[in-house]
Formats: C-alpha cells, structure tokens, sequence
DNA sequence: CATAAGGCCGTAAACGTTTACGAGAATGGC
DNA sequence: GCCATTCTCGTAAACGTTTACGGCCTTATG
C-alpha cells in the first residue's frame, strides 16, 4: 500500500507539498504539481479515503436508502436501477460516489439508517419509500445531514423532495374513464401506509365525487406491489358483487399479475375491464398494451441528484436551485387496456 | 457530533479505557464495562468509521459490483436484489455492511473498481458479470483484498467462486427437447464475452452432437438481456428459413419480449414452439407458464457471503469452508411452454 | 513483612491525510 | 540598497480511533 509519505520520499519533496498539489491547491510551482501529479499515477496512489475524510470531516460518499421486502416496490422492477443511474451521472461530476445501503426486511429501517449515519459513512442520504409519518426525516435534521427524500412525508424538516405525481395519475385517470362511461371504478393501492397510497386515494375519491360517482369502501383494492399482487387484485375484483369495469394502479408492475388473473377467470383485459397501469419494462410486452403513465427515472434520477448537491454547503454555488419539491411529471401512453367504452358515453369537459 | 472523548470526560475516565470497554477487550472491570456502555446508548455514541478504519487499517464494509447498463442484465430483473439479500443475512451476522456499487455503463469497469478498491472503501469485494478474460480478478488477487466472484472466468487468481450450472440448463434442456421429438433446436445466449454464453454455447452443441444432431450457426441467437432482447430473437426466429420448433434461453427476462413477439408473428409458444426459459419474478405470470430453470438467489446469496467470509483471515474461524468453487443447482419448473411434441418421438434414455 | 502476580486504568503513539503557519528565496518598487 | 510582496515549500498539528506499554493498587504467596 503506497502511502503520501512513500510518494513524497521518491519525490524528495515533503507531505504536505505533495498533498497540496494533489488536491489543486495554489501555492505548489506548476511545475512541481506535474511532476507529483506523474508520480502518484506511476505509483498508483489513490488518497486513503479514511484518512482523508478523518481529516476533512467528509467521506465523498453519498447513500441511497431503499427497503428490500415484498412491501415494497423493489424486487421485479427496472425502478430503482434507473434512479440509481440518474443520480450517480450527477454525482460523478463531483468526484462523489454513489453507495445504496439495502435494508432487508428483517431490519428496522430506522435502527439501519441511524447506524449508517452515526457511523459517518456518507455525507449525504437519499431516502425513498417515505411515509406518510417518517421518523427518519426528523432524524436526518436532527444530524444536520444533508438529505432529500424520494417522495413526500407528513414529517417535514424543510429538506427538499422530489415525489411522482400521483395525484395527477389518479385524476387523470378516473376522467378517462368516465368520459367512456365507466361508472364503477376500482383503484389498487399499496397496502402499508406509505404516502403516495394516501395521496392517490385521495385524488381518486375526489375526481369521483366530482363527477358525481361513488368510490364504494370495496373498490379500493389494497395490494402488495409486484406480479404477485396485481393476482390477487384480480382475484379480489372478481369476487366482488358489482365487479367495477375500469381499474387504475398505483404500482408498475401490477399489471402484469392482473392480466393473467383476469384471463383465468374469463374476464378479457380492454374488452370486460378498463386497465391503466404505470409503466415499467416488463409491462412494456403485455398484449393488449397498457395504457400507462409513466415518467422518465433517469432523469428523475438526476433531478435527485442535483436537488441533494443544492442543499449541501460545498456544492450549492454549482447547484443553486434552493428548495426542490417537484412533483414529477408524467408520460402518458396510450394502449388498448381502456379501449373500451361502455354503453352511455357522456361527453365531459376536461 | 459526540466522539470518544466526550464520552470519556462524562465517564470520568481516559479514552483508552473507554475504547476498551467498548470493544470487549478483558482487561476492564466488568463494572466500569457497563457503565460505560449505558453511557454510549444514551449519548447516541457510535465509533466514528474513519477513525476507527485509519487505525484497524478495515472499514467494516463489503462491496458488491454490478454493472448497469443495456448489456447487463440488471434492469427489470429481481435476480440482484435477492442476492444482495442473501449476502446481507450473512454479513449482518458479523456486524459488516454490504454497500452496492453500480458502475455505470459510461464507465469503465476495471477503472471503477480500481477506484473503490484503492480508495480503502471496502475489505471485501464482490464482483458479478465475469468475463470470459477478465483483468479485474487479477487486479483484486494483486492487491490482496479478499474477493469472491460470481460467475467463473478463465482469469483464474485462485479466488472462490458460484457460478450458475449454465451447463445444466444448456445439457437437460436439449435431452428435454430431444426426447419429444424436435431436431431443429435453437438458443438464445448474451451478446457480449459474458463467461455464461461460453459455457452454454459448448454444452448445447455438445449435447446435441452427442444425439448426432446439428447445431447451425444461425440457430444461436445473441440477444441482449432483457424483455426487449427477448422480442429482437422472435424477429431473428421468424427470419430463419428453417424455423427452429425449440429454443431454450440463457437470460431471466428474455421469455416475455418473446412471447409477445412470437405472438405478433402468429406463433403460438407451446403449440408451435416449444420454449424452455429461466425463471425469474415477472416471467412467472407468463401464459402459457414457461417451463423453466431456476435457483433460491436468497441462497446463492448467502452462499457468496459466507465464501467471501472464508476468504477473509479475521473471519476463517467461522467458515473454515476453504476454497469454494460450486455450480449453484438448478430447480426445474415444468409449464406448457414445451408442451407439444413432434411427430417422431424417440425414447431417449436419460 | 516482603515480594510476586494480577486486575484495572491512564498515557501516548500510531494510522494517512489535510491545512494553518511560518520560513526562505526570489522578485519588484522606491 | 532596502523593504514589501509574492512564490514555493517544509513543519507540525490536528481529525477520532485503537492498542502497546507502564504504573498503581490490591491480593495472594512465601
């Protein structure tokens, strides 16, 4: 292991000049600089970062918190790889790294992040899968760590968030279909008390009632995200007594669950039932096509980035964007799930 | 942020002896331990990691390199989140922390690792996506940082590796597809030197010559991983002059882009093909159920784990294993997809 | 009682960096 | 020619731990 000490002995020059033409400091003969600048990769020397981050109190490490478990919406999905690809181009231009520190389901996720930041692993967090009541965030505020959260929270420090606009899917949604005629309408909604269920809910009831319709207790289908859940909102919307003709999902990969659960029981996906879904890969190659919302997570990803850079002292004169909370845009795209109209179709003004 | 020192003026006592307290070392009175312990859960004191790894010379952390990118398989598959996992049980056992690094397809692999690894971030690595040649083994072997790989490489350090029976898949399903009837038998393996299109590539040939069958050059279709992968070889399938009756695939995911491409081109899967895939979350919704290989990536998981800890000197009393060099098992899933059989059936001994 | 042994704890030196400070040389201005 | 300034570099002190070492006090042993 080849130390700053070894490479200022081969340099005949002392430590402290070799560190300080390493790091671009002015006070170091150009010359000289280059001439370190040679030796350290000719001798590969890469700075110890536990010595160095010992010294500067930062580690160049920046974390992103996502929760493994069937609760959440990680396994099966394209999500969160793409998210990480965003943020990570944004952080590459700062010399940062991009560390994802996985909770398993067995651990408690408050208990997981408090160990990870007492521990001063990282100089800043990226935390997803907020609830609606997040005791993480008070934590990150009380340690004056620079964070944001993917996704809103009740429990508000004044950080920056960037959340998808779930209130759009579900307004938007429901206006489609009761402007096919549907009447009787079903929304699957994730089962914890996660936020975006609560927002989404909410948007759905109240589009409704604006039309006039009802949101019956019995058409708020609670499902774990994945495959497997969109099964058993299928098996749930069979049984019940008036099984509503359009649907719309909160989860990505819901429908492809869904499809084969409908088509077991005979119930035809865009003939017998209304279906608009989130995007996502997998979801991509299902026949009929989704029609879906679905938003760019790459750039989602950056949009991530840039918002945590802003609110960390060192780097906002690059990133001086202030407070973020952005509600992500959607993409729609149109399929064939909802092509159906059914019997009195009421034109309605949008 | 409240270090040792603090800790220790609260005590009344020196920092050494609190350190000792703290890292069960004998020479503490057992009194004087558990004071000083109470001391630390209440004041919220955890060991500052840089400090403490500059000192020990380890950072209590393991990495796990995958790559992203279109060439990898990574996107919309579950297969790495269930093995992060896995090696998540097993080091959690020993107070160690897994911390993912993505290298994002701009970059290049051997320069980020190189990066991580000199950088001191980890004491272990994990890396997957071996190539057939692959430098990065021989750097970890020369640097002496304890590694394990999934996937072989003929890059041999003399590490511990899992590697997945590609082999198996490869031999059993032709025996499969032989003994139903088909002779023009194709396989879909990935693009790039991936170690895996190897493997599978020698055992598909090998076994059909044995039944005196060809394997024609255009029947060995290269497709990415991935859904889309998987549409791009119904297309390649569909152009063949002779169309194979039978193809087993090497990736996860490439089952749904086929299914829907074969489909659009009026070929039923399981009627007019016969398709043998590998298991994974979304490809189990599949109709009509794909017959498939599989394997408990939790336990493939955890298998790496405790290989990467028998490699490792401070943790070889736990796992005296040795060096590991496993092909992880295969469990067949039998669907519908290779239902049909051909008209001359021959009885093949297994 | 003298000595040895052992239990417990404080002292101080590392680990590899970064950086405030100061020193020496060179340069410029008068 | 003298002082002020600038450029370049060396010195040494941090950062928060861990741990070898030694010292004190108590207890055991002869």
């Amino acid at each position: 292991m080849v130390g700053i000490r070894r490479l200022a002995d081969h340099l005949n020059l002392s430590i402290g000049t070799v560190s300080r033409a390493l790091n671009g400091r002015p006070d170091v003969n150009p010359e000289t600089r280059q001439r370190v600048l040679n030796a350290a990769h000719d001798l590969n020397y890469v700075a110890n970062q536990s010595g160095r981050s010992l010294r500067r109190g930062i580690t160049g490490a920046i974390g992103f918190m996502v929760q493994t478990g069937p609760q959440f919406n990680v396994q099966g999905d394209n999500f969160f790889i793409s998210v990480f690809d965003g943020v990570q181009t944004v952080l590459n231009r700062h010399h940062l790294d991009l560390v994802v520190l996985l909770c398993s389901a067995s651990e408690d996720p408050d208990q997981y992040l408090r160990r990870m930041v007492l521990r001063g692993f990282v100089d800043g967090m990226i935390i997803s899968h907020t609830l609606r009541v997040d005791p993480r965030i008070a934590f990150l505020a009380s340690r004056h760590l620079p964070f944001v959260t993917l996704g809103r929270s009740e429990t508000d420090a004044g950080q920056s968030w960037i959340d998808i606009d779930f209130e759009s899917i579900g307004r938007l949604a429901v206006k489609r279909f009761v402007s096919r005629g549907h009447t009787n309408i079903a929304v699957a909604l994730p089962l914890d008390d996660i936020n975006l269920g609560h927002v989404m809910h909410h948007a759905v009831a109240d589009t409704l009632s604006r039309h006039g319709l009802p949101l019956p207790r019995e058409n708020i289908l609670r499902a774990q995200p994945g495959e497997m859940g969109g099964y058993e909102v299928a098996g749930q919307l069979c049984q019940l007594t008036s099984r509503p003709t359009a649907i719309v999902l909160s989860d990505e990969s819901l429908a492809i669950g869904l499809y084969r659960g409908l088509i077991e029981q005979g119930v035809v996906p865009g003939r017998d039932i209304a279906i608009i879904g989130r995007d996502s890969l997998p979801v991509r190659f299902l026949s009929p096509a989704l029609t879906r919302y679905g938003q760019s997570l790459r750039d989602l990803g950056i949009a991530l980035g840039e918002a945590l850079l802003g609110s960390m002292p060192a780097y906002q004169k690059h990133y001086p964007i202030g407070l973020v909370r952005t509600l992500w845009p959607l993409e729609f795209t149109e399929g064939d799930s909802d092509a159906m109209t059914l019997g009195s179709v009421q034109s309605i003004q949008p």
